[in-house]
DNA sequence: CATTTAATGTTAACATTGTCAACATATATT
DNA sequence: AATATATGTTGACAATGTTAACATTAAATG
């Protein structure tokens, strides 16, 4: 808000900038690449103010992994709750709506949903499970819906939700990682796959 | 085979013996924790020795992967061409086969499928075509004989395959990430995952 | 308001790692 | 046997995350 031309002593909202510029630099660069050093230098501070906000460059990390998640739910959750459209509409729609964003932001759709953190995300997730409309447990409710709509067989939604997030997260994967080389198909092997999901989850 | 009691100057086999040891590391520490130090170290040579084989340390892991991928071939292979079993069963056997590895072999599945060397993995994919048992092709043909007993739809192979490998690596990279809680679940989600798939082609 | 305390930021230094240059030694070639 | 090539070693360097010691500002307390 208010900006002092001589860069004073104390930056004022360092803690909250420093998530939101590697967030930004680990969306362009990826997280590999990305150095606290480049990082501050942005910034303006020194390499090490960092430590006065994170206990280490992991826990910044894990920072910007929860505010990724806070960021994805507030992209997904209107698609899932949006009440105007069919069931399976929703279920087309968050479908490409997740692609989409796996294809546009490649590294922060790996740093959410890759290998990084297994242990301490787990603790993340774990209280939003209070938020009804996060990431799995909106799709288990969007396929509750649809199993009392008749739409699909009734079976445990949470094998059910596991199987449909596993199709849409490896064809993001796949694609993303470059082990598709067919780009131009990307359309069609979505739809199909859509299709072949609708049809056998009856 | 030969072992000097005093280490010679040459260590006579390096090459191969870097790509193997760098293999098995990466196999139980993953990619990122390894180092060229420590490598070097456990195979009595000097830290720079590498460099007289490989042009860098990544130049050393497209050697891993490729090694990696032809291990893959031996595994798979068999399985691809039973014809003493029906297609069915072949296809059901692939995938859990590629989901035994992934978890068993979490680590180098990663480096394999992940998004390590995006670029020059393709120039390692591109020259391994000529061998129709590896990777999609495989797949590629299995469908296409499915097609032809008529068990699933006459669609384009290709798109088929894309869809069913998404399918699995999803399920895979999820497990392995940590993104689904649910270990007991897993043989219940596999098999659902193989039914919905042969129910959602036909 | 004055003083003390906590919060925040800086500088210097260190260990680790990949990499290169210069040198050493063994193997291959002529 | 002499030379050239391949292979291995040592020392050094830059980059990076991190810590310790110090500096400065904001907050708390009287």
């Amino acid at each position: 808000m208010k900006e002092k031309k001589t860069s004073p002593y104390h930056h004022g909202n360092l803690k909250e900038e420093l998530l939101q510029t590697a967030l930004e630099m680990i969306d362009k660069e990826g997280l590999d690449t990305i150095t606290l050093r480049e990082l501050t230098q942005r910034l303006g501070t020194s390499r090490t103010a960092v430590y006065r906000h994170f206990a280490s460059k992991e826990a910044l990390i894990l920072g910007v992994i929860e505010k990724g998640y806070e960021h994805l739910n507030l992209l997904f959750t209107p698609i899932f709750q949006d009440r105007t459209h069919s069931v399976a509409v929703r279920f087309e729609a968050m479908g490409r709506a997740y692609l989409d964003f796996a294809i546009e932001h490649p590294n922060l759709y790996r740093l959410l949903f890759g290998e990084n953190f297994r242990q301490e995300r787990e603790e993340i997730c774990d209280y939003k499970d209070e938020n009804q409309a996060t990431g799995l447990y909106a799709l288990i409710g969007l396929l509750t819906e649809a199993q009392e709509e008749g739409i699909i067989a009734q079976v445990n939604p949470m094998v059910q939700a596991a199987m449909v997030w596993a199709s849409i997260h490896g064809l993001a994967s796949l694609l993303i990682d470059g082990h598709l080389i067919m780009s131009d198909n990307m359309e069609a092997i979505y739809e199909y796959s859509i299709g072949v999901l609708l049809k056998g989850l009856q």
